[in-house]
DNA sequence: TCAAAAAGTGCAAACGTTTGAATAGGGCTA
DNA sequence: TAGCCCTATTCAAACGTTTGCACTTTTTGA
């Protein structure tokens, strides 16, 4: 880019050698002899030669660069994940170009086109909650280009989805109030496109059904915005109706969780005496609510860590997508805290 | 990259027309007659070509990259600030490589090596908590390459820098305490190679001068590491110790803050009425403690989105680096919450 | 002493696109 | 019917690398 940045063809012009000489003598090739390299390299150094990736990568038909599309950027756990998939690609010679759809299907589209455009060498998506339609991923899944799904993982044949195991922390997180002593346990849902929302409530189901305790429907509250206020004002609603009396909350996610907690403090209601409360993603700020919030943590920078080696294994055909495994799993892990210790 | 891609080329075997007329076609060029274009057109929708953008880089010398380089990825006041530098790099048709240096000078310097190599048009830079040479900045910025810093901002003559005001942020923090009654007010500071810390405790610093309060150095606690544990262990051992007495808190972000309520909650101390404690960044989490944090918001996305529009502006040659305004200050807002509030 | 092998280097094409200049064909005017 | 100007198209070079092959020159072996 750089106007006076120095290119190979100058190094040759300035040594009168060919630029193949230099290409060779630069990467240690057999065949150049040592003067010949000494010089050029010095040459280099001191013209202060910066190899073009862009011609390399036209060349090479490689970009060395993976497209991360995520949902939302400011957003702790996709934070984490996103920490994770760049440490992994820094390490390996990969550049991250980043995205957000801002939970908007056409922006999610319109990403994909352009990455491709850019000659990416693969991607690593957590789709929208908009996202109905999988075509614009399989499209381009279908002309063998990599992609890996991390989080959110489309229900496609053949896509390779990197998860966390939401049923069994749902399932622990449900079973932890439940050994707390509390009984009557609601569960605040997210938005019911996503997958790990339905895993999630199926997990706090079955935990309810292995203790022998009942499934009310109406135990179940979808929180579609996934806001603190609507939380906060459904879990009020309910407390001040007299139909279900709860004495626990099972949150889709830790924003959900926080208010819970809101609600039942305005209603006056002790945490964790009176009611337990639990979160999901153990975001950072669990610990320091009073009381101390419990969450399912959630391992985001393993989970992106571990997406990115797939994805680049694929890449650099070290692995075959087509016998590979097609899913992992990652554990949960329970944060009892204070929030839902009786005892 | 993909096997299957189709190229200008292959469009021009197919139509027994030459490269030239595709190209000049597929950009609605004059000269070029309707029936041609119509048939190019179609025969490109019918090929799903894709412009390879590595080929027009090189091409054209401008990638319609722009690097971001950031201490870390999982923080939430930067999470914000990439947030609003994607939005604006995806609105002006530029994508966005991104990497942390995970507060490492060594990783600083590579990065920039590597986007330099990968023709990048521009970088937004917040350097790191180790960066105490700007060597590598200088080099590039002397070749007349775009940089501009965000709010981690070097000292650099003729640096484009777009900062926060730190400064009267502080200082209308510790006003704000001093208006609520508090006279001992001890401020917990940051690293001090960043001079947003020096801004800070210099703005604390002033509001004391100002309202005829005494500025006591062993006031002011250095904390570097900038974790919750840090500050919880200063203040816990200061307010054992009878030296200091304090009766406010005024930390340069919001975990020094949580730091120091947990501490004044160890020592049973009441917030507000026995302490007053004000932090800095106004994170998401503030205002879901009990009691809500007071803290100055620092306008984050706006910052991202004003750094990118300045570097944009510059690669695009709309505005002259030499004789434009080298620095941009936004404003704070202190959210004056119950944290703080005696009346 | 001469051919053959080895060592060191250069040529040219390729990756996909853009673009200034050249060309071909046609119709018009004088 | 020559000269000219359009219009539509093609040529060829360029961006910076890499790489198979060809070409010198030197060294080796018999």
């Amino acid at each position: 880019m750089k106007l006076g940045q120095a290119t190979i063809k100058d190094i040759a012009r300035e040594l009168n050698l060919s630029a193949s000489t230099i290409s060779r003598a630069l990467k240690d090739y057999p065949g150049i002899s040592d003067e010949t390299k000494r010089k050029v390299k010095e040459m280099a150094e001191k013209m202060n030669y910066r190899p073009n990736a862009i011609a390399l990568s036209l060349r090479k038909s490689r970009s060395f660069t993976i497209g991360v599309i995520i949902p939302e950027v400011v957003h702790f756990f996709f934070s984490t994940v996103v920490s994770g998939i760049e440490e992994v690609a820094q390490s390996r010679g990969y550049n991250v170009i980043l995205v957000q759809s801002n939970e908007k299907l056409e922006r999610e589209i319109s990403s994909i086109e352009t990455m491709l455009s850019n000659q990416i060498d693969g991607v690593l998506v957590s789709y929208s909650k908009e996202t109905n339609t999988f075509e614009h991923f399989t499209r381009v899944l279908d002309q063998g280009f990599p992609i890996v799904f991390f989080d959110r993982a489309p229900q496609i044949p053949g896509a390779i989805n990197v998860m966390v195991d939401d049923y069994q922390g749902a399932f622990d997180a449900t079973t932890h109030l439940i050994s707390q002593g509390y009984k009557n346990i609601v569960h605040l849902a997210g938005p019911p496109s996503l997958k790990i929302t339905r895993d999630r409530a199926n997990g706090y189901k079955a935990a309810l059904e292995k203790n022998g305790l009942p499934v009310h429907p109406d135990h179940i509250i979808p929180c579609p915005l996934g806001t603190v206020e609507e939380s906060q004002k459904l879990v009020s609603e309910l407390l001040s109706s007299s139909a279900v009396n709860p004495d626990a909350f099972f949150a889709c996610n830790d924003i959900g969780a926080v208010g819970a907690m809101m609600a039942c403090r305005d209603a006056g209601l002790k945490i964790p005496l009176d009611v337990g409360i639990v979160g999901f993603s153990d975001w950072q700020f669990c610990s320091m609510l009073e009381p101390k919030l419990s969450s399912v943590a959630q391992p985001g920078t393993l989970m992106g860590a571990k997406a990115t080696e797939i994805l680049l294994d694929i890449i650099e055909k070290k692995i075959d997508p087509e016998t590979m495994e097609k899913s992992l799993v990652l554990e949960t892990k329970l944060m009892d805290r204070d929030s839902s210790k009786r005892f």
